[in-house]
DNA sequence: ATCAACAAGATTGTTGACAAGATGTTTCGC
DNA sequence: GCGAAACATCTTGTCAACAATCTTGTTGAT
Protein backbone atom coordinates (compact mmCIF):
# COMPACT_ATOMS: atom_id res chain seq x y z
CA UNK A 1 0.00 0.00 0.00
CA UNK A 2 1.30 3.34 -0.76
CA UNK A 3 1.90 6.23 2.15
CA UNK A 4 -0.41 8.33 3.57
CA UNK A 5 -1.27 10.96 1.18
CA UNK A 6 -1.06 14.33 2.63
CA UNK A 7 -1.46 18.43 2.01
CA UNK A 8 -2.78 19.35 -1.53
CA UNK A 9 -2.41 15.73 -3.14
CA UNK A 10 -4.54 13.98 -0.07
CA UNK A 11 -6.71 17.24 -0.11
CA UNK A 12 -7.26 16.85 -4.30
CA UNK A 13 -7.94 13.20 -3.67
CA UNK A 14 -10.39 13.14 -0.50
CA UNK A 15 -12.44 15.87 -1.81
CA UNK A 16 -12.76 14.16 -5.39
CA UNK A 17 -13.82 10.57 -4.27
CA UNK A 18 -16.43 12.44 -2.04
CA UNK A 19 -17.74 13.97 -4.71
CA UNK A 20 -17.91 10.85 -6.81
CA UNK A 21 -19.48 9.01 -4.27
CA UNK A 22 -22.07 11.20 -4.36
CA UNK A 23 -22.47 11.18 -7.81
CA UNK A 24 -22.48 7.49 -7.73
CA UNK A 25 -25.04 7.39 -4.94
CA UNK A 26 -22.99 6.06 -2.09
CA UNK A 27 -23.87 8.89 0.08
CA UNK A 28 -26.95 10.31 0.57
CA UNK A 29 -28.16 13.86 1.30
CA UNK A 30 -28.18 13.87 5.08
CA UNK A 31 -25.34 11.55 5.83
CA UNK A 32 -22.91 12.14 8.19
CA UNK A 33 -19.04 11.95 7.40
CA UNK A 34 -16.51 11.33 10.41
CA UNK A 35 -13.27 12.20 9.85
CA UNK A 36 -11.54 9.29 10.78
CA UNK A 37 -13.52 7.18 9.05
CA UNK A 38 -12.68 8.87 5.45
CA UNK A 39 -9.04 9.30 6.51
CA UNK A 40 -9.03 5.20 6.48
CA UNK A 41 -11.34 4.74 3.44
CA UNK A 42 -9.52 6.94 1.17
CA UNK A 43 -5.60 6.50 2.67
CA UNK A 44 -5.52 10.21 4.00
CA UNK A 45 -4.40 11.87 7.16
CA UNK A 46 -7.02 13.62 9.38
CA UNK A 47 -5.58 16.86 8.52
CA UNK A 48 -5.62 16.57 4.63
CA UNK A 49 -9.61 14.85 5.12
CA UNK A 50 -10.69 17.98 7.38
CA UNK A 51 -9.34 20.48 4.69
CA UNK A 52 -11.10 18.38 1.97
CA UNK A 53 -14.49 18.96 4.11
CA UNK A 54 -13.71 22.51 4.25
CA UNK A 55 -13.32 23.05 0.14
CA UNK A 56 -16.70 20.62 -0.42
CA UNK A 57 -18.37 23.05 2.52
CA UNK A 58 -17.35 26.52 0.53
CA UNK A 59 -19.22 24.29 -2.78
CA UNK A 60 -22.05 24.42 -0.60
CA UNK A 61 -22.02 20.28 -1.21
CA UNK A 62 -21.48 19.83 2.42
CA UNK A 63 -22.73 21.42 5.22
CA UNK A 64 -20.49 21.64 8.38
CA UNK A 65 -21.94 22.30 12.21
CA UNK A 66 -19.27 23.00 14.26
CA UNK A 67 -19.02 20.72 17.34
CA UNK A 68 -20.86 17.75 14.94
CA UNK A 69 -19.27 17.57 11.62
CA UNK A 70 -19.94 17.40 8.24
CA UNK A 71 -22.79 15.94 6.52
CA UNK A 72 -24.18 16.24 2.84
CA UNK A 73 -26.64 19.38 1.98
CA UNK A 74 -29.77 18.71 1.19
CA UNK A 75 -30.68 20.68 -1.54
CA UNK A 76 -35.01 21.53 -1.86
CA UNK A 77 -36.40 21.95 -5.03
CA UNK A 78 -37.26 25.83 -4.41
CA UNK A 79 -33.44 25.71 -4.77
CA UNK A 80 -32.50 23.56 -7.36
CA UNK A 81 -34.72 26.29 -8.94
CA UNK A 82 -33.18 29.11 -7.81
CA UNK A 83 -30.21 27.54 -9.05
CA UNK A 84 -30.88 26.58 -12.19
CA UNK A 85 -32.75 30.36 -12.80
CA UNK A 86 -28.41 31.45 -12.27
CA UNK A 87 -27.20 28.92 -14.41
CA UNK A 88 -30.05 30.42 -17.07
CA UNK A 89 -28.75 34.14 -16.64
CA UNK A 90 -25.21 33.02 -17.01
CA UNK A 91 -25.61 30.85 -19.94
CA UNK A 92 -27.49 33.12 -21.30
CA UNK A 93 -24.61 35.61 -20.81
CA UNK A 94 -21.92 32.69 -22.62
CA UNK A 95 -23.79 31.47 -25.13
CA UNK A 96 -24.31 35.24 -26.93
CA UNK A 97 -20.73 35.49 -26.10
CA UNK A 98 -19.67 32.25 -27.83
CA UNK A 99 -22.05 33.29 -30.79
CA UNK A 100 -19.49 36.20 -31.56
CA UNK A 101 -16.25 34.38 -30.25
CA UNK A 102 -16.18 30.90 -31.32
CA UNK A 103 -13.39 29.83 -33.31
CA UNK A 104 -13.95 27.42 -36.49
CA UNK A 105 -12.71 24.85 -34.57
CA UNK A 106 -15.28 25.20 -31.83
CA UNK A 107 -18.18 25.85 -34.53
CA UNK A 108 -17.24 22.84 -36.18
CA UNK A 109 -17.40 20.68 -32.65
CA UNK A 110 -21.10 21.70 -31.91
CA UNK A 111 -22.01 21.30 -35.26
CA UNK A 112 -20.60 17.48 -34.84
CA UNK A 113 -22.45 17.69 -31.41
CA UNK A 114 -25.41 18.21 -33.14
CA UNK A 115 -25.38 15.57 -35.54
CA UNK A 116 -24.49 12.94 -32.52
CA UNK A 117 -27.07 14.31 -29.98
CA UNK A 118 -29.59 13.51 -32.95
CA UNK A 119 -28.24 9.96 -33.93
CA UNK A 120 -28.31 9.42 -29.57
CA UNK A 121 -31.67 9.58 -29.08
CA UNK A 122 -32.78 7.82 -32.31
CA UNK A 123 -30.89 5.43 -30.84
CA UNK A 124 -32.13 5.62 -27.67
CA UNK A 125 -28.58 5.80 -26.45
CA UNK A 126 -28.84 7.73 -23.45
CA UNK A 127 -25.46 7.76 -21.63
CA UNK A 128 -24.37 8.78 -24.68
CA UNK A 129 -27.06 11.86 -25.23
CA UNK A 130 -26.06 12.87 -21.32
CA UNK A 131 -22.37 12.84 -22.49
CA UNK A 132 -23.19 15.28 -24.96
CA UNK A 133 -25.31 17.39 -23.40
CA UNK A 134 -22.63 18.02 -20.91
CA UNK A 135 -19.83 18.84 -23.38
CA UNK A 136 -22.13 20.78 -25.60
CA UNK A 137 -22.54 23.08 -22.43
CA UNK A 138 -19.15 23.26 -21.24
CA UNK A 139 -18.07 23.89 -25.08
CA UNK A 140 -20.53 27.21 -25.27
CA UNK A 141 -18.85 28.20 -21.88
CA UNK A 142 -15.41 27.52 -23.57
CA UNK A 143 -15.99 29.33 -26.58
CA UNK A 144 -17.06 32.43 -24.60
CA UNK A 145 -14.08 32.84 -23.04
CA UNK A 146 -15.91 33.97 -19.78
CA UNK A 147 -13.91 32.73 -17.46
CA UNK A 148 -15.58 34.35 -14.66
CA UNK A 149 -18.52 32.74 -15.86
CA UNK A 150 -17.02 29.70 -16.42
CA UNK A 151 -15.92 29.28 -12.65
CA UNK A 152 -19.15 30.66 -10.82
CA UNK A 153 -21.25 27.89 -13.10
CA UNK A 154 -18.57 25.11 -12.09
CA UNK A 155 -19.86 25.94 -7.96
CA UNK A 156 -23.72 26.34 -9.04
CA UNK A 157 -23.81 22.83 -10.39
CA UNK A 158 -22.03 20.81 -7.89
CA UNK A 159 -25.20 20.80 -5.44
CA UNK A 160 -27.17 20.05 -8.41
CA UNK A 161 -25.60 16.31 -9.03
CA UNK A 162 -28.41 14.78 -7.39
CA UNK A 163 -31.25 16.47 -9.15
CA UNK A 164 -29.50 16.03 -12.47
CA UNK A 165 -29.77 12.58 -11.88
CA UNK A 166 -33.20 12.26 -11.59
CA UNK A 167 -34.21 14.66 -14.50
CA UNK A 168 -31.86 12.77 -17.03
CA UNK A 169 -33.18 9.96 -16.83
CA UNK A 170 -37.26 10.99 -16.88
CA UNK A 171 -39.18 9.25 -19.89
CA UNK A 172 -39.16 11.16 -22.96
CA UNK A 173 -36.94 14.25 -21.71
CA UNK A 174 -34.23 13.80 -24.17
CA UNK A 175 -37.06 13.91 -26.65
CA UNK A 176 -37.69 16.65 -25.62
CA UNK A 177 -34.55 18.87 -25.03
CA UNK A 178 -32.57 17.82 -28.47
CA UNK A 179 -34.69 20.92 -30.20
CA UNK A 180 -33.99 22.99 -27.56
CA UNK A 181 -30.15 22.07 -27.61
CA UNK A 182 -30.03 22.36 -31.03
CA UNK A 183 -31.39 25.88 -31.17
CA UNK A 184 -28.73 26.93 -29.24
CA UNK A 185 -26.26 24.99 -31.39
CA UNK A 186 -27.38 26.40 -34.61
CA UNK A 187 -27.78 30.16 -33.26
CA UNK A 188 -24.05 29.92 -32.21
CA UNK A 189 -22.94 28.14 -35.51
CA UNK A 190 -24.85 30.87 -36.85
CA UNK A 191 -23.11 33.66 -35.32
CA UNK A 192 -26.64 35.38 -33.80
CA UNK A 193 -25.73 36.08 -30.57
CA UNK A 194 -29.40 37.23 -29.40
CA UNK A 195 -31.09 33.94 -30.93
CA UNK A 196 -28.04 31.93 -29.01
CA UNK A 197 -28.58 33.79 -25.54
CA UNK A 198 -32.66 33.56 -26.20
CA UNK A 199 -32.43 29.39 -26.86
CA UNK A 200 -29.84 28.95 -23.76
CA UNK A 201 -32.18 30.93 -21.35
CA UNK A 202 -35.46 28.97 -22.62
CA UNK A 203 -33.53 25.48 -22.69
CA UNK A 204 -32.82 26.42 -18.72
CA UNK A 205 -36.65 27.42 -18.23
CA UNK A 206 -38.16 24.60 -19.28
CA UNK A 207 -35.46 22.91 -17.52
CA UNK A 208 -36.86 24.74 -14.26
CA UNK A 209 -40.77 23.99 -15.52
CA UNK A 210 -39.78 20.17 -15.16
CA UNK A 211 -38.01 20.38 -11.72
CA UNK A 212 -41.07 22.69 -10.61
CA UNK A 213 -42.98 19.33 -11.58
CA UNK A 214 -40.80 16.82 -10.36
CA UNK A 215 -42.60 16.59 -6.84
CA UNK A 216 -40.21 15.22 -3.91
CA UNK A 217 -36.58 15.81 -4.13
CA UNK A 218 -35.93 12.47 -2.74
CA UNK A 219 -37.97 9.26 -2.17
CA UNK A 220 -35.11 8.05 0.27
CA UNK B 1 -6.23 41.77 26.60
CA UNK B 2 -8.87 39.66 25.57
CA UNK B 3 -7.97 35.52 25.29
CA UNK B 4 -6.12 34.72 21.35
CA UNK B 5 -9.06 34.10 19.40
CA UNK B 6 -9.54 30.60 18.35
CA UNK B 7 -11.48 28.13 15.97
CA UNK B 8 -14.41 29.50 13.91
CA UNK B 9 -14.54 32.94 15.88
CA UNK B 10 -11.06 34.06 15.39
CA UNK B 11 -11.61 32.75 11.53
CA UNK B 12 -14.40 34.84 11.22
CA UNK B 13 -12.71 38.17 12.64
CA UNK B 14 -8.92 37.56 10.89
CA UNK B 15 -11.35 37.19 7.36
CA UNK B 16 -13.18 40.09 7.93
CA UNK B 17 -10.00 42.19 9.60
CA UNK B 18 -8.05 41.37 6.28
CA UNK B 19 -11.08 42.30 4.03
CA UNK B 20 -11.28 45.33 5.97
CA UNK B 21 -7.85 46.47 5.34
CA UNK B 22 -8.22 45.67 1.77
CA UNK B 23 -11.07 48.36 1.47
CA UNK B 24 -9.10 50.89 3.03
CA UNK B 25 -6.11 50.23 1.44
CA UNK B 26 -4.10 49.09 4.27
CA UNK B 27 -2.91 46.17 2.07
CA UNK B 28 -2.27 46.06 -1.81
CA UNK B 29 -2.49 43.77 -4.52
CA UNK B 30 0.20 41.51 -4.52
CA UNK B 31 1.35 41.82 -1.12
CA UNK B 32 2.41 38.75 1.29
CA UNK B 33 0.38 38.19 3.95
CA UNK B 34 2.87 36.13 6.81
CA UNK B 35 0.70 33.91 8.78
CA UNK B 36 2.32 34.65 12.39
CA UNK B 37 2.60 38.18 11.56
CA UNK B 38 -1.48 38.37 11.12
CA UNK B 39 -2.27 36.16 14.33
CA UNK B 40 0.02 38.52 16.36
CA UNK B 41 -1.78 41.86 14.23
CA UNK B 42 -5.38 40.17 15.13
CA UNK B 43 -5.29 38.09 18.35
CA UNK B 44 -5.73 34.95 16.47
CA UNK B 45 -3.98 31.31 16.95
CA UNK B 46 -2.34 30.50 13.83
CA UNK B 47 -4.68 27.87 13.20
CA UNK B 48 -7.13 30.41 12.97
CA UNK B 49 -5.42 32.80 10.70
CA UNK B 50 -4.88 30.06 8.60
CA UNK B 51 -8.19 28.86 7.97
CA UNK B 52 -9.17 31.91 7.14
CA UNK B 53 -6.83 32.83 4.62
CA UNK B 54 -7.65 29.43 3.34
CA UNK B 55 -11.47 31.05 2.96
CA UNK B 56 -10.09 34.18 1.26
CA UNK B 57 -8.89 31.80 -1.67
CA UNK B 58 -11.75 30.21 -1.75
CA UNK B 59 -13.29 33.95 -2.49
CA UNK B 60 -10.61 34.52 -4.41
CA UNK B 61 -9.32 37.74 -2.70
CA UNK B 62 -6.13 36.26 -1.74
CA UNK B 63 -4.27 33.68 -3.96
CA UNK B 64 -2.04 30.84 -2.17
CA UNK B 65 0.60 29.22 -3.56
CA UNK B 66 2.30 25.87 -1.39
CA UNK B 67 4.57 26.46 0.73
CA UNK B 68 5.00 30.16 -0.54
CA UNK B 69 2.25 31.54 1.78
CA UNK B 70 -0.54 33.89 0.55
CA UNK B 71 -0.63 37.28 -1.32
CA UNK B 72 -3.54 39.37 -2.05
CA UNK B 73 -4.64 38.78 -5.37
CA UNK B 74 -4.03 41.01 -8.56
CA UNK B 75 -7.21 41.98 -10.40
CA UNK B 76 -7.09 42.69 -14.58
CA UNK B 77 -8.93 44.69 -16.07
CA UNK B 78 -10.49 42.09 -17.91
CA UNK B 79 -11.18 40.06 -15.04
CA UNK B 80 -12.92 42.83 -13.92
CA UNK B 81 -15.17 43.42 -16.98
CA UNK B 82 -16.00 39.60 -16.59
CA UNK B 83 -16.96 39.77 -13.34
CA UNK B 84 -19.32 42.36 -14.26
CA UNK B 85 -20.69 40.97 -17.19
CA UNK B 86 -21.40 38.20 -14.12
CA UNK B 87 -22.87 40.16 -12.22
CA UNK B 88 -25.17 42.05 -14.94
CA UNK B 89 -26.37 38.84 -15.78
CA UNK B 90 -27.70 37.85 -12.58
CA UNK B 91 -28.61 41.55 -11.39
CA UNK B 92 -30.60 41.41 -14.45
CA UNK B 93 -32.90 38.20 -13.47
CA UNK B 94 -33.03 39.27 -9.59
CA UNK B 95 -34.16 42.92 -11.07
CA UNK B 96 -36.78 41.24 -12.70
CA UNK B 97 -38.09 39.12 -10.08
CA UNK B 98 -38.00 42.30 -7.77
CA UNK B 99 -40.34 44.00 -10.02
CA UNK B 100 -42.93 41.02 -9.52
CA UNK B 101 -42.12 40.00 -5.90
CA UNK B 102 -41.05 43.00 -3.76
CA UNK B 103 -43.60 43.60 -0.60
CA UNK B 104 -44.80 47.05 -0.46
CA UNK B 105 -42.55 48.01 1.97
CA UNK B 106 -39.18 47.11 0.20
CA UNK B 107 -40.74 49.58 -2.77
CA UNK B 108 -41.41 52.27 -0.45
CA UNK B 109 -37.53 52.12 0.46
CA UNK B 110 -36.41 51.79 -2.78
CA UNK B 111 -38.82 55.50 -3.37
CA UNK B 112 -37.40 56.83 -0.54
CA UNK B 113 -33.20 55.67 -2.04
CA UNK B 114 -34.41 57.39 -5.25
CA UNK B 115 -35.23 60.77 -3.76
CA UNK B 116 -32.40 60.67 -1.57
CA UNK B 117 -29.73 59.71 -4.00
CA UNK B 118 -31.07 62.32 -6.24
CA UNK B 119 -30.88 65.03 -3.37
CA UNK B 120 -26.99 63.20 -2.82
CA UNK B 121 -26.05 64.30 -6.08
CA UNK B 122 -27.24 67.54 -6.02
CA UNK B 123 -25.43 68.26 -2.96
CA UNK B 124 -22.14 66.64 -4.41
CA UNK B 125 -22.39 64.20 -1.34
CA UNK B 126 -20.34 61.52 -2.84
CA UNK B 127 -20.00 59.13 0.35
CA UNK B 128 -23.57 59.11 0.63
CA UNK B 129 -24.40 58.40 -2.64
CA UNK B 130 -22.08 55.60 -2.71
CA UNK B 131 -23.53 54.10 0.06
CA UNK B 132 -27.12 54.45 -0.86
CA UNK B 133 -26.17 52.75 -4.21
CA UNK B 134 -25.13 49.68 -2.01
CA UNK B 135 -28.00 49.74 -0.51
CA UNK B 136 -30.19 49.75 -3.82
CA UNK B 137 -28.51 47.13 -4.93
CA UNK B 138 -28.77 44.66 -1.79
CA UNK B 139 -31.88 45.13 -1.64
CA UNK B 140 -33.36 44.40 -5.44
CA UNK B 141 -30.89 41.51 -4.55
CA UNK B 142 -33.33 40.59 -1.47
CA UNK B 143 -36.71 41.78 -2.79
CA UNK B 144 -35.72 38.81 -5.63
CA UNK B 145 -36.10 36.71 -3.00
CA UNK B 146 -32.84 34.74 -5.25
CA UNK B 147 -30.51 33.60 -2.81
CA UNK B 148 -28.90 32.03 -4.35
CA UNK B 149 -28.57 34.44 -6.68
CA UNK B 150 -27.23 36.87 -3.68
CA UNK B 151 -24.44 34.80 -2.19
CA UNK B 152 -23.23 34.38 -5.73
CA UNK B 153 -23.38 37.84 -6.45
CA UNK B 154 -21.74 38.39 -2.87
CA UNK B 155 -19.05 36.03 -3.94
CA UNK B 156 -18.02 37.71 -6.78
CA UNK B 157 -18.25 41.35 -5.78
CA UNK B 158 -15.56 39.75 -3.11
CA UNK B 159 -11.97 40.87 -5.91
CA UNK B 160 -13.81 43.60 -7.08
CA UNK B 161 -13.22 46.19 -3.89
CA UNK B 162 -10.48 47.91 -5.49
CA UNK B 163 -12.41 48.81 -8.62
CA UNK B 164 -15.28 50.16 -6.97
CA UNK B 165 -12.98 52.48 -5.30
CA UNK B 166 -11.18 53.15 -7.99
CA UNK B 167 -14.62 54.26 -10.14
CA UNK B 168 -16.46 55.95 -7.77
CA UNK B 169 -14.26 58.56 -7.04
CA UNK B 170 -13.99 59.76 -11.03
CA UNK B 171 -15.21 62.74 -11.63
CA UNK B 172 -19.08 63.20 -12.75
CA UNK B 173 -19.31 59.22 -12.35
CA UNK B 174 -22.43 60.07 -9.76
CA UNK B 175 -24.20 62.59 -11.89
CA UNK B 176 -24.26 59.51 -14.93
CA UNK B 177 -25.40 56.34 -12.65
CA UNK B 178 -27.75 58.48 -11.24
CA UNK B 179 -30.65 58.34 -14.36
CA UNK B 180 -29.73 54.63 -14.16
CA UNK B 181 -30.24 53.89 -11.03
CA UNK B 182 -33.56 56.12 -10.83
CA UNK B 183 -34.62 53.94 -14.26
CA UNK B 184 -34.00 50.65 -11.56
CA UNK B 185 -36.32 51.91 -8.87
CA UNK B 186 -39.03 53.14 -10.99
CA UNK B 187 -39.25 49.89 -13.43
CA UNK B 188 -39.52 47.89 -10.09
CA UNK B 189 -41.32 50.15 -7.63
CA UNK B 190 -43.81 50.36 -11.32
CA UNK B 191 -44.09 46.44 -11.62
CA UNK B 192 -42.46 46.20 -14.45
CA UNK B 193 -39.99 43.08 -15.28
CA UNK B 194 -38.99 43.45 -18.52
CA UNK B 195 -37.92 47.29 -17.81
CA UNK B 196 -36.60 46.37 -14.46
CA UNK B 197 -33.98 43.94 -16.07
CA UNK B 198 -33.78 46.19 -19.14
CA UNK B 199 -32.59 48.90 -16.64
CA UNK B 200 -30.20 46.73 -14.36
CA UNK B 201 -28.27 45.92 -17.31
CA UNK B 202 -27.95 48.77 -18.92
CA UNK B 203 -26.72 50.09 -15.76
CA UNK B 204 -24.12 47.63 -15.39
CA UNK B 205 -23.19 47.62 -19.22
CA UNK B 206 -22.20 51.24 -18.16
CA UNK B 207 -20.06 50.12 -15.42
CA UNK B 208 -18.26 47.63 -17.99
CA UNK B 209 -17.51 51.03 -20.59
CA UNK B 210 -16.41 52.57 -17.42
CA UNK B 211 -13.97 50.25 -16.61
CA UNK B 212 -12.85 49.36 -20.37
CA UNK B 213 -12.08 52.98 -20.70
CA UNK B 214 -9.63 52.90 -16.90
CA UNK B 215 -6.66 52.33 -18.50
CA UNK B 216 -4.17 50.61 -16.01
CA UNK B 217 -5.60 48.78 -12.94
CA UNK B 218 -2.98 50.06 -10.68
CA UNK B 219 -0.26 52.80 -10.59
CA UNK B 220 1.70 50.87 -7.89
C1' DA C 1 -43.47 2.03 30.07
C1' DT C 2 -41.43 6.76 30.36
C1' DC C 3 -38.29 9.82 31.59
C1' DA C 4 -34.14 12.05 33.61
C1' DA C 5 -29.65 11.66 35.10
C1' DC C 6 -25.52 9.77 34.41
C1' DA C 7 -21.50 7.29 32.49
C1' DA C 8 -18.82 5.55 28.66
C1' DG C 9 -17.42 6.00 24.20
C1' DA C 10 -16.87 8.39 20.02
C1' DT C 11 -15.74 12.58 17.44
C1' DT C 12 -14.27 17.03 16.60
C1' DG C 13 -11.24 21.02 17.89
C1' DT C 14 -6.79 22.85 19.48
C1' DT C 15 -2.14 23.14 20.71
C1' DG C 16 2.80 23.15 20.52
C1' DA C 17 6.67 21.34 18.66
C1' DC C 18 9.14 19.86 14.87
C1' DA C 19 10.15 18.95 9.79
C1' DA C 20 10.57 20.69 5.13
C1' DG C 21 11.14 24.13 2.16
C1' DA C 22 11.99 28.93 0.68
C1' DT C 23 14.41 33.33 1.17
C1' DG C 24 18.08 36.25 2.28
C1' DT C 25 23.05 36.87 3.63
C1' DT C 26 27.68 36.04 3.94
C1' DT C 27 31.80 34.23 2.29
C1' DC C 28 34.93 32.62 -0.99
C1' DG C 29 37.10 31.97 -5.51
C1' DC C 30 38.10 34.35 -9.50
C1' DG D 1 33.78 43.78 -8.07
C1' DC D 2 30.93 39.52 -9.56
C1' DG D 3 28.92 35.16 -9.27
C1' DA D 4 28.25 30.99 -6.88
C1' DA D 5 28.19 28.07 -3.14
C1' DA D 6 27.51 27.63 1.91
C1' DC D 7 25.14 29.14 5.59
C1' DA D 8 21.58 31.30 8.57
C1' DT D 9 16.92 32.72 9.12
C1' DC D 10 12.27 32.86 8.30
C1' DT D 11 7.91 30.68 6.97
C1' DT D 12 4.83 27.23 6.00
C1' DG D 13 3.31 22.29 6.47
C1' DT D 14 2.61 18.23 9.34
C1' DC D 15 1.80 15.44 13.13
C1' DA D 16 0.47 13.25 17.45
C1' DA D 17 -1.39 13.90 21.58
C1' DC D 18 -4.63 16.16 24.36
C1' DA D 19 -8.91 18.73 25.53
C1' DA D 20 -13.69 19.80 24.85
C1' DT D 21 -17.94 18.43 23.37
C1' DC D 22 -21.43 15.55 21.59
C1' DT D 23 -23.81 10.99 21.25
C1' DT D 24 -25.34 6.77 22.82
C1' DG D 25 -26.55 3.37 26.05
C1' DT D 26 -27.68 2.26 30.81
C1' DT D 27 -29.68 2.71 35.10
C1' DG D 28 -33.08 3.75 38.35
C1' DA D 29 -37.07 6.21 39.99
C1' DT D 30 -41.84 7.25 39.25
Amino acid sequence: MTDKLTGAAGRQHVADSIRHALRSGDLVPGQRLVENDLAAAYGATRGAVREALQDLAAEEILEIVPRRGARVRTVSVEEAVQITECRSALEQLCAGKAATLATDDQRAELARIGVDMRQAVADGAWEAYSALNQRLHELVIEASGQEVARRTLGRLNGPMVRYQFRLALRPGRPARSLPQHLAIIEAVVGRDPEAAGRAAAAHLDDVIEQLRSSAAPSPT
